[in-house]
DNA sequence: TTGTAGGCGTTATCAG
DNA sequence: CTGATAACGCCTACAA
């Protein structure tokens, strides 16, 4: 048991360097208090004997961890919408590590469960501050955090449902007003939406934006709630195609559901862009590479990671955030979608 | 600023309690060295007052974070197999979850920078084990591991690159004996392959497993290498296609570039499962409802990333954990591939 | 069974 | 400018 522990503390570097302890911490931390000279001889001491701050003594000392929580939960979204947990994590982690922050994940399997995550997060001090996503009507994880305002948070979704928590949301309306006004330009008159499940607070959004959008124009819609699976893509399009009077217009919450439903009217003889425009709400390179092609909505979820990271280290060092709307909306035009035959 | 600072500690609790400082940390972690009596009082107290444990004291004390760490390094591969790093987590962290684990990660933008990362957290301890992914031939990271010998890893790579740390590995042979004797069978005489980066451990270990097999199976192999991304999917597809004597077979080792392929098949007037068969290494949901959909190799990245964390969770424990490799290969046969036409 | 004291590594206070 | 000394919250010998 001889080696072993080989951790070389702010001590053994004091000891070498001959001065004190705190002339060490002063000197590493770049802190007035010690002559240049002596700062120097530390400095390169410490850089000999290869020292690195124990995280967790920091920790302790000055109550910040310098890690940001995140809770996935693996319902059936999560992983039907890879790409998006994806490119969030990367925009996240790529922005925090410009302030050497780490992305401490936790999963869970409910809310309930989540719940006791923050809870634990709050009391133990395990994180600096967290984000939430899909929030939903209501959400306890809001209420929680508002209640106990001791949580650096930012809610990503809209404002209205944010409960005074700064949030960093898309622009629906803007969004829906640029999908309906498209398809009606294109002349579509009866048109319909796959959409999300209906407790997601951005569902909920959305299929207002629609639904008045829609009426402005005088244009028929319908919409059937899914849970981004293929399968339930696939059934709400047969559903809907299956009515008296079809849609000749689809709008997908998520590219897997849209993409599941090029096979769909496929196998219902139904031709898409020229008997049925499919457009979906999320970009992806699956949109790009189908056949045919899938009309989609783009947005950098990356950069959204990034801003959120932004905002994070933003409140964690103690500036005020104000709630952040992304504007990029932008419409991808590809070859599922096109004007109304005839 | 009255409030703020409302953390729970086991002194206060003490306090309360109107016993020890000890006690109740034997209480709390089900030690002996008190009385039932006591000890349930504590618990009750603890309860009452929403005592949880600080997690960096914890640390500090046990030198034990209860976390493990990835370094994600967002070059070209990530983004592109999106699905392959959602799903690892997603795995990675419901197991981790039992234990009460977290998953921490830091973000890299080239192996230089992801050695600095893992220097760090050797000396500063902030995490107890780490995971090592895409491993190079003669990785830094791996001969920086296995020098210094203080963190836990486990390496998802083969054995033969590892170095000795415990792998947790593919059966890459087999699985390219069964693509390679699939695509016999059908009466295929010229195959390709169209390749991940070179530098990549598991690209080679499969180059030489595609090559052997051909070879004995007197097939005619080429093989291009690309970085997983569509753009040199396509290219390298459109390169092998326009070959004097071009592959009647071709496999991506992944399954982004696999789908660029079926639309760099179509443009070029070729069509695929009659002229042209397409096997992606990597199943997803992409493969399922492309058109036409991917004959693809399946294997389960959630329950990789599960085994992974058992093997972590284990090394953390000081047990001794072997390398283990996956068995699960299995080809899945849909319509991009059939028998040799004519 | 209980309480006291010291340590984990760092930062911050307060004398000298 | 320097060097003890206490504090952060928890754990664990060691005494009582």
């Amino acid at each position: 048991m001889i080696a072993a522990k080989m951790r070389v503390t702010i001590s053994d570097v004091a000891k070498a360097s001959g001065v004190s302890n705190s002339a060490v911490s002063y000197a590493l931390n770049g802190k007035p208090g010690v002559s240049k000279a002596t700062r120097d001889r530390v400095l390169d001491v410490a850089a000999q004997m290869g020292w690195r701050p124990n995280s967790a003594a920091k920790a302790l000392s000055n109550d910040a961890t310098h890690s940001v929580g995140l809770v996935l939960t693996y319902d059936t979204t999560v992983l039907s919408v890879e790409s998006f947990t994806t490119e969030l994590i990367a925009g996240l982690t790529s922005e925090l590590e410009k302030e050497g922050y780490s992305l401490l994940i936790r999963s869970s399997r409910n809310q309930q469960y989540e719940l006791g995550v923050i809870k634990e997060w709050i009391a133990s001090g395990a994180v600096d501050a967290m984000l939430v996503l899909n929030v939903e009507l209501d959400d306890p994880r809001i209420t929680l955090l508002k209640q106990d305002a001791r949580m650096p948070v930012v809610a990503l979704c809209d404002p209205s449902m944010a409960g005074g928590l700064p949030a960093l949301y898309d622009n629906e309306q803007d969004a829906a007003h640029l999908i309906v006004d498209y398809l009606n330009e294109l002349g579509h008159i009866r048109i319909a939406r796959v959409a999300g499940p209906e407790r997601l607070g951005h569902t909920f959004i959305r299929d207002n934006a629609f639904m008045e959008e829609a009426a402005a124009l005088n244009m028929t819609y319908s919409c059937f709630h899914a849970d981004y699976s293929p399968e339930q893509g696939r059934r709400c399009t047969e559903r809907l195609l299956s009515l008296p009077h079809p849609p000749t217009a689809i709008v997908y919450d998520n590219d897997v559901m849209a993409l599941a439903a090029l096979t769909a009217a496929k196998d219902m003889g139904i031709t898409v862009h020229d008997q049925l425009s499919i457009v979906s709400w999320d970009d992806s390179f699956m949109c790009e590479v189908s056949v045919p092609s899938i009309t989609a909505r783009r947005r950098s979820v990356v950069s959204q990671g990034q801003h959120v990271a932004r905002m994070l280290l933003d409140l964690i060092a103690g500036r005020h955030v104000d709630s952040i709307q992304e504007t990029d909306n932008e419409l991808v035009f590809r070859d599922s979608s096109g004007p109304l035959a005839g």
